[in-house]
DNA sequence: CTTTTATGAATGAAGG
DNA sequence: CCTTCATTCATAAAAG
């Protein structure tokens, strides 16, 4: 992750009573940012040491601890079961879809999908056809995406320029010209091994 | 955990006028950053759903560790940092668009995207793929309008989603959904406060 | 300001 | 693979 190799395809936006629809950041909340996810990162050590405390303290065996759906609330009215009928990948899944599919292994063969699909299947309900259709997908998309990279929106109405500070982001004109046409997105991963390697041991 | 010490060197020169220091992002890195968030999310979720497993089936002999619960609300994709922009028409493109569209050559083929979108950029921005879009819902739309006040009954349990935004519920051996309550929140943080204390704990 | 609605955009799946 | 459709998500605009 590398905030500093910036892009400034940002196009500017005006502000609308205070709120900025722009991807600028301010120190303030770069600040926040920072703060919560370390926060998280905090938080996952913690109870990763937690649980090889705990779990070095008694012996595990027989222990099912399968996918758990953390859906604790929201469930008050019983009717509307209305089942969703569309595969929705977790984060979990989709991060090693993508880190998968960063690999450069274009093909995703048909071998392949049974593995990655049965692998999936650890971190919540998938299908061989799921990943089929991922894949290709994801590959069309990415392929049209460079291709027509396009200047997006940014509409103005009757706007008083508001003047704010944060509103002189330059939108150099210049030579920047277009996205750098391979911006193969870096797959987020976990930076600490410990912790993937934690988790996997929990399934 | 590396990420998140990086040092917000990057403080961002911006030429127009006056150096402005603020952290420009990419909608590439957004989407990132909300995903690696959204990992993060899945992981104390999951560990604490470990956690909670393991200490039910021993005596929390030592470790006092209370009922940590991870708050739903932090649990999906899409956190909101920064608002996502968006494209809207202008009342003349809208026009022009409309009309287009009741010509019935519900057709928009490839080529005749491009050429619509250059003509409607005289009458402000826009991009092919927001015609594409504009389109393709159009005619969604339209169509599921039809359908709507037709069929009112029986158990088409679909368009009836004037519930609670936060109540949806997913079947246990179905497919795995990731609902996503809504967070006005610009700024987030971690909403359980019992995980916060919790964690004092073990400092 | 908060809630609701309308609609631009994202994406899983189907067809060719 | 590419295109198209259906459904869902998120947010600008509108309503309260």
């Amino acid at each position: 992750m590398e905030w500093e190799k910036q892009e400034q395809e940002q196009q500017q936006q005006q502000e609308n009573g205070g709120a900025l629809y722009v991807k600028v950041m301010t120190d303030e909340q770069m600040e926040l940012l920072r703060r919560q996810i370390s926060v998280y990162a905090t938080i996952c050590e913690q109870l990763v040491e937690m649980h090889k405390a705990i779990t070095s303290q008694q012996d595990l065996t027989g222990m099912r601890l399968g996918n758990i759906y953390c859906d604790p609330l929201m469930s008050s009215s019983g009717h509307k079961i209305t089942a969703r009928q569309r595969w929705t990948p977790t984060p979990m899944q989709l991060q090693i879809l993508e880190h998968i599919f960063d690999q450069g292994t274009g093909t995703p063969s048909k071998q392949k999908i049974k593995e990655i699909a049965s692998e999936l299947t650890q971190h919540g309900q998938i299908s061989e056809t799921n990943v089929y259709n991922w894949f290709q997908n994801r590959r069309a998309r990415s392929k049209r995406k460079q291709l027509g990279p396009a200047a997006n929106n940014a509409e103005s109405e009757v706007e008083t320029e508001v003047e704010s500070p944060k509103e002189k982001k330059a939108k150099s004109e210049d030579i920047h010209s277009h996205e750098n046409p391979n911006t193969r997105a870096e797959d987020i991963s976990f930076q600490s091994p410990e912790i993937s390697s934690e988790l996997q041991a929990f399934n």
